[in-house]
DNA sequence: TATAATATCTATCATTTTAGTAGTCTTTAG
DNA sequence: CTAAAGACTACTAAAATGATAGATATTATA
């Protein structure tokens, strides 16, 4: 499942993407259409901003806007930046790797082929989905 | 990703499916062999009594035993008792369905159809990953 | 029949995560 | 100058997670 963090990110992008290039959107016009608590919604588009997938503009007339085209961010993305690996398990997670703490050879471990197999299926379907395709396919 | 607690009952689950229909196992034996701690096992395998996929018998030379074929049980049905519905949201969830705080209309949602896709996708691969898969897998 | 080995049940708990809220400060167009 | 916007810092309530503790019930077998 999706954190709330998580789907609010994913609409206000999918918000953002449809004006990809025409302008900006306040945090008040996005919270208010999508029914997202306001003061929530700004520490997310804080967060999109820091790992620089949108920028804003302060003062009277300012907003967010995207800065990475739409077909270039997926749900896959958004996932990671606010849930963390998109893996079944830390140790087989290619993004954020580690070990864990149960298993005692990692070369061994009779789950890690299975869950590799499901880690590289998802992430296929969850890259699949990007931000282009919520607007198309709509 | 998987909750130690799902995590801990498929390594309990395929320990099962090993010795499937030739004994049982004890709960202080797959956590001592797969690195659980005791207590936390018994709970859960207590709870994959319930749901009806293993059987214990109690006293001197008792203990765990699979039910179900190893065929017919899946990291998907894992996941569902232990960490909760497969799909990203709960409005799209087929086994664990709730409509969704911020959505006004489920119909026009935006998001849906996409999620839909991932939720297939998901629950095919999870589904495929068979305790049976993970024994010849090895 | 006593006992040791096993599962069962009920309760509790510390820590982390989640989903926010509150208040103040900074920037900027007009 | 000021109103409208974003930025920053701090706090908090509730739930979930990952356990631990202790007492009870059952049963094979010596």
């Amino acid at each position: 499942m999706l954190s709330k963090r998580c789907k609010y990110a994913l609409k206000a992008m999918v918000c953002l993407a449809r004006v990809y290039k025409q302008g900006q959107l306040t945090i008040a016009s996005i919270a208010e259409q999508e029914n997202i608590p306001k003061k929530f919604l700004e520490q997310i588009l804080l967060e999109l901003k820091r790992v620089k997938l949108v920028n804003s503009k302060k003062g009277v007339a300012g907003g967010y806007y995207l800065i990475k085209d739409p077909n270039e961010v997926s749900v896959a993305d958004l996932y990671r930046i606010f849930d963390g690996p998109i893996a079944l398990t830390p140790c087989v997670s290619l993004n954020y790797y580690e070990p864990c703490d149960d298993c005692v050879d990692e070369e061994t471990c009779y789950l890690r082929n299975q869950l590799i197999e499901i880690r590289d299926k998802t992430r296929k379907s969850m890259s699949e989905a990007t931000l282009q395709r919520f607007i198309d396919n709509d």
